[in-house]
DNA sequence: GCCGTTTTCGGCCCGACTGTTTTCAGTCG
């Protein structure tokens, strides 16, 4: 059994909730943390980073955590992680992922009242058997209830393409009501770093008059409850669960505001203690010398200049390495929207799209689009209304005619042709070469074991028509796990053969991630950022997958359709 | 457990808030 990085990042993380509620040295157990973290950002397979040396010089991998990555390649197992599961009841740790409940507490009505999971916590707060116990009282009782029903109406995070439309209509309805008591207003958190999922929305802003403005935002009409409410932070909930906090900061500090609650946490820390070495302190206020003089804190960037670092962009604020290339002034140039120029993979009304050729036209062209490509699905994807070889040869031949007629607009013909399970395409080489665009993609037989379904891909991608790969693991964030598969073969392939990889920007896909699209930027191979687009609307959802780039470090020459229409016909021929 | 342009030992981010407390511990972000 092949034991993955994110199953041993797992398995530190439950380590580190045991050593916690042990009550160990902290330190220790944020060791464990961190070296989690570290696992789950690199790409690549675990054991194959392990045999060629990668993991060493890793930060957060030392020594220790290396020998246990090794036991744990080799046997799959860990004794220390075997021993602290015989050590404690198999529920202990869940009880913490209940708000107001850490690790203190978990220890405390273990060993005192016989706590071993969460029903039985339920039980013994309603037999109030926890007041009485020392350091609580009624309140901190209450308050566990509180967060048990947290816990059992926790929901999952959002996507960041929910929570981006979202913020700004909140934004907006808080302008419309109480404009004159804003000042500065900005979203904060993972939703400005662009993750592709989002667990609450923080929003920051200064105010001349704090109590109006947080009347104004609890009572605005997404509000289904009010969490907290004070002259700094306001917090509510909205019907769907999601938690939105509002907080006033003073001018001086919204810039040092800005960037501490933009996080993340990790990345923080590493700034901290970056400061410190330099005899400064940071906190949310400002960026302090030893003798307690304020030397930055109304702009963000300053914050970043006092330690001698180029402005980091929110979305490289992950603690891989961002840091230390700002130190060298090596951070990269990332991509904007702007910089995109046309969209290669767009369904219409020919196959599971709503609008037709010329409605996405239209729509590309008030993009300031300079083209785009129309790959409808093929025969065999029947739930998507695919196309027959013969529809394709008639539309490619309507493409051309409506090209004729156009200015300074290319439509390209094209499909996004379907990878059978046995790596076939669905569409035979003679319709391929007649096509400008050929995407190929994985749409069904997901469960596939890894040999299968690289071997699968490989495959397709040798069919020499084939110049685009999309959504490469066919992940559904929330809904489909990624399939097995070795993107360091399918990378080395597509290398070879010249095929770009789709950052596919539906808010639910986002594939190739963040860390593959750096995989591939590091090895050279041309990234084109995709909408997939089924109605017109949705061409403007590229601006996820431009955050999504921007995440994986990408910049504008690493992307193909940045490419002016000119230079790009002179590539493809 | 990690790490080193002061260190191979002795540090390890920082503050707010809350509750149970007569000065602090626990949790959170």
């Amino acid at each position: 059994m092949k034991i993955s990085k994110n199953k041993v990042a797992q398995i530190f993380r439950e380590i580190a909730d045991f050593l916690s509620i042990k009550g160990e040295n902290p330190f220790r157990i944020r060791a464990y943390e961190k070296a989690a973290d570290a696992l789950e950002h690199l790409s690549g397979d675990l054991e194959e980073l392990y045999r060629r040396g990668k993991l060493k010089g890793v930060p957060g991998i030392g020594k220790g955590m290396l020998e246990k990555i090794e036991v744990l390649l080799s046997t799959g197992t860990l004794p220390a992680y075997e021993q602290l599961r015989a050590e404690f009841p198999p529920g202990l740790v869940e009880i913490l992922s209940i708000p107001e409940v850490g690790p203190k507490t978990v220890k405390l009505l273990y060993e005192k009242v016989g706590v071993k999971s969460v029903d039985d916590l339920e039980m013994a707060v309603q037999s109030h058997k926890l007041r009485n116990l020392p350091g609580m009282g009624a309140k901190t009782e209450e308050n566990i209830v509180k967060g048990l029903k947290l816990y059992r109406m926790r929901r999952s995070r959002i996507l960041l393409g929910t929570a981006l439309p979202l913020v700004g209509e909140v934004i907006l309805e808080l302008r419309e009501r109480a404009s004159s008591w804003i000042e500065k207003i900005s979203p904060a958190g993972s939703l400005r770093r662009g993750k592709e999922t989002i667990g609450d929305i923080d929003i920051l802003v200064t105010s001349s008059n704090p109590s109006s403005l947080m009347d104004a935002f609890t009572s605005l009409s997404f509000v289904n409850d009010i969490l907290a409410k004070g002259e700094t932070k306001s917090s509510i909930l909205t019907p769907q669960g999601l938690q939105i906090d509002l907080r006033v900061v003073a001018p001086e500090s919204f810039g040092a505001a800005i960037q501490y609650f933009t996080g993340s946490k990790s990345h923080n820390i590493n700034l901290r203690e970056r400061a410190i070495k330099r005899g400064l302190k940071i906190n949310e206020y400002g960026v302090f010398t030893q003798e307690g003089k304020k030397i930055a804190g109304e702009r963000e960037e300053e914050v970043y200049h006092c330690l001698d670092l180029s402005f980091i962009p929110p979305e490289l604020r992950e603690d891989r390495g961002e840091i230390e290339a700002a130190e060298e002034d090596k951070l990269p140039h990332l991509l904007t929207e702007e910089d995109i120029k046309g969209d290669f993979h767009i369904h219409t009304t020919g196959s599971d799209g709503r609008d037709s050729i010329e409605d996405m036209i239209q729509r590309a062209r008030e993009k300031g689009y300079q083209y785009i490509a129309i790959t409808d699905h093929s025969s065999s994807l029947k739930v998507a209304r695919g196309l027959s070889e013969q529809d394709v040869l008639s539309q490619a031949e309507r493409i051309k005619k409506i090209n004729s007629s156009l200015n300074n607009f290319r439509v390209f013909s094209g499909t996004e042709v379907d990878i059978r399970a046995d790596g076939t395409l669905d569409f035979s080489d003679e319709v391929l070469k007649k096509l400008d665009i050929v995407i190929a993609a994985v749409h069904t037989g997901f469960k596939q074991d890894e040999r299968k379904m690289t071997s699968r891909v490989i495959k397709a991608l040798q069919n020499p028509y084939v110049k685009i790969l999309a959504h490469p693991t066919g992940r559904l964030l929330g809904e489909r796990e990624a399939c097995a598969i070795d993107l360091n073969k399918v990378m080395q392939v597509a290398k070879d053969r010249g095929v770009w990889l789709e950052v596919n920007s539906q808010p639910q896909r986002l594939d190739l991630n963040d860390v593959w699209a750096r995989e591939a930027k590091r090895r050279k191979i041309p990234i084109v950022i995709n909408t997939d687009a089924h109605n017109k609307q949705s061409l403007d959802l590229i601006k996820l997958g431009v955050v999504t780039a921007r995440r994986g470090w990408l910049e504008k020459e690493d992307v193909i359709n940045t490419l002016p229409l000119d230079k790009l016909l002179t590539l493809l021929k």
